[in-house]
DNA sequence: GCAGATATACATCTTACAGAGGTATACTGT
DNA sequence: ACAGTATACCTCTGTAAGATGTATATCTGC
């Protein structure tokens, strides 16, 4: 996902909605995009410069003179509509690097339990993050009426049905690797006097 | 997810199992890790030519005298142990940057439908990824007696999980905002030749 | 047996961007 | 008045993704 300038569109995105300065673009994407887009603390002013240059943007408070004032910038007709070409185009996916479950695939490889304590821990942070999403969920429920509301609707399912199965995954996994791992380990202790066996490849 | 060079561990966990090129890492990465894992292309050479200068692989075949010579590395006993240590860590998560969710998100925001499209073609897209796993555990079931078979099975459950739910997920949101979204575009005709509704903000 | 096409193997270069730090201003207690 | 701390904004640097380049091996038809 290189080389697409991607951290532009949750700017214009947002920036549709009102008005902003960086600091709180930063704390907006912390906030509200948080379950499914993260953003870089230094991707955002280059961005906005970029942005600013390319006229998708302008400021409306602030002259960069004096220093540390708060810049206010404002999408323009021109960023909405590149903003609006860009929602059109297929989205393209990031491409996936989990340790986690790299992990899982190489744990015969590590320390005795040391991955079933990590599908233990992953488990527990996503029951968390469930809790948590489910009361993010009853205070944007006093936003009934936002035109957005359906689509913010749609966005808390989705968190809710990946982690579900995130959590089953959790359950399964360990009921069926707990007791092999077990054996395993005593398999090994049993033949380490002997041939070593569990080096053999 | 940067400084961490994270390349190395998938390449030290296939020398776990043998000996390979680097042309051989790639296709296998590709191959077997790919539903959680992708490598580019261009991080291999360098990652490899790390190893070796930190004593985690050696060269087995090919001086690097003649050029273009196939060139194989295995793991030494240092790498194993690296490889170990890095497994017991607490594995960190990849920042999301979810494209098609960030659009789903900004629907409002693009041309009618084009959102509702995409999420027609993901749906499309994760039926197709399901139907290949399933062939490809098909093909794995054959290694029964491999001894990470048990840990294969729980990586294919874990995809087909996730599927399950975001296949579960298009079709409840498809459902949810398709008649929306048609109402909207009515109200919006209706309204366009008076006061330009749809661009209140 | 060789000319051209194609696949394989390796390498480099550019650019996005994550993470961390830095600086200036505003506020707060003493 | 002054130190300490919080806030708002901005910069720098190393890592690695992805594109692209190039050399060698293998195949194909003539």
């Amino acid at each position: 996902m290189a080389r697409t300038q991607s951290t532009q569109y949750p700017i214009l995105g947002l920036l549709c909605i009102k008005p902003l300065s960086g600091y709180d673009l930063r704390a907006e994407i912390e906030g509200t995009l948080n379950s499914f887009w993260r953003e870089s603390e230094g991707q955002i002013y280059p961005t906005l410069r970029m942005l600013e240059e390319t006229g998708q943007i302008v400021r409306i408070e602030g002259q960069r003179k004096q220093a540390r004032e708060r810049q206010v910038y404002a999408i323009t007709d021109l960023g909405r509509q590149r903003l609006r070409a860009w929602i059109a185009e297929e989205p393209r996916m990031q491409s996936p690097r989990n340790e986690f479950l790299l992990k899982v695939w190489m744990m015969r490889h590590g320390p005795e339990g040391a991955v079933l304590a990590h599908i233990r821990q992953h488990r527990q942070q996503v029951a968390i993050r469930m809790a948590a999403a489910a009361e993010l969920q009853t205070l944007v429920e006093r936003n009934r009426s936002f035109p957005d509301f359906p689509v913010w609707q749609t966005l808390f399912r989705y968190g809710a049905l990946m982690r579900e199965a995130e959590l089953a995954w959790c359950d399964e996994t360990l009921a069926a690797l707990e007791p092999l791992e077990r054996r395993e380990a005593k398999a090994a202790t049993c033949t380490r006097k002997g041939k070593k066996l569990i080096e053999q490849r």
